[in-house]
DNA sequence: TACAATTACAACTATTTGGCAATATAGTAC
DNA sequence: GTACTATATTGCCAAATAGTTGTAATTGTA
């Protein structure tokens, strides 16, 4: 569950352009930082930030992009938008959600960057290992 | 639980060959992306990588850093090891863990970046309201 | 008013998982 | 061999949660 509250917060809140040093965050700061890290870990919830992506989406749309259920897309989005991720915007009957902070994109291709770079070493070195049983 | 690669191999450090735009990431791949989120999103977890942040530690070391039990931290290591994010090195009776790519301090320095923002925002939103009932 | 469409929410099930205690395994010294 | 230390693993339990079904609330429209 992200941090539904507006707690106060343990970080250093000294200067705005100050950033904090993950070493000397407290345990209950790392938990704030966990759970937003928690918000990106459903592969439904990183669907929908994908869906999200061009632009602003309602979410019958979010639920044709998805292939999600109805509900479980409501959930999602209000725990999205409880962290921070996406902002909520009614006009009529619907309601559209949109990326508040495009750095979540950011987090994304870091993290695939890695990933990609983690399965490409892997291969090259099994491909060695066959080069070496078979050479 | 945390993509089950083989092994655990610290990944380069280069430019990996072509970045993956998230946008046509398949689910499959979102859920790689999103395990290994998921391997972040524990205080606990995020406690023994800070631990890790000064250098190589055992686990007797990292269980007195973070007060957590030692079939925990042994579990989490795994995992985190599983997930590429340590690698583990054996010497003698103690068995030394290691952050594999630093690029998960940049991770952690974006969330908590963005965070004390966040916070900073509201609580500067919530001294307007003050300021607007009291004047 | 009645009705349809859109979204949110509550209740439930099934699965996952963090933490703990006990046990097992491996290395070291004697 | 035994004794001791350091890690790993297993079994258990409680809490969290993703997904589903049913229902409620709101809005627009005939």
């Amino acid at each position: 569950m992200p941090s539904q509250t507006t707690t106060t917060m343990p970080v250093s809140q000294a200067t705005p352009a100050e950033p904090c040093s993950l070493l000397q965050l407290s345990p209950e700061s790392l938990r704030l930082v966990a759970d937003f890290f928690k918000v990106l870990s459903e592969a439904s919830r990183l669907q929908i930030v994908c869906a999200l992506k061009s632009g602003a989406k309602n979410v019958t749309e979010i639920i044709e992009l998805t292939s999600l259920g109805q509900a479980n897309v409501s959930k999602h989005l209000k725990m999205l938008a409880q962290a921070g991720v996406v902002t909520r915007r009614q006009q009529g009957v619907c309601v559209y959600y949109q990326i508040a902070n495009p750095f979540v994109f950011e987090l994304c291709e870091l993290v695939c960057d890695s990933l990609s770079a983690q399965i490409q070493q892997q291969s090259s070195q099994l491909q060695q290992l066959g080069m070496f049983r078979n050479g």
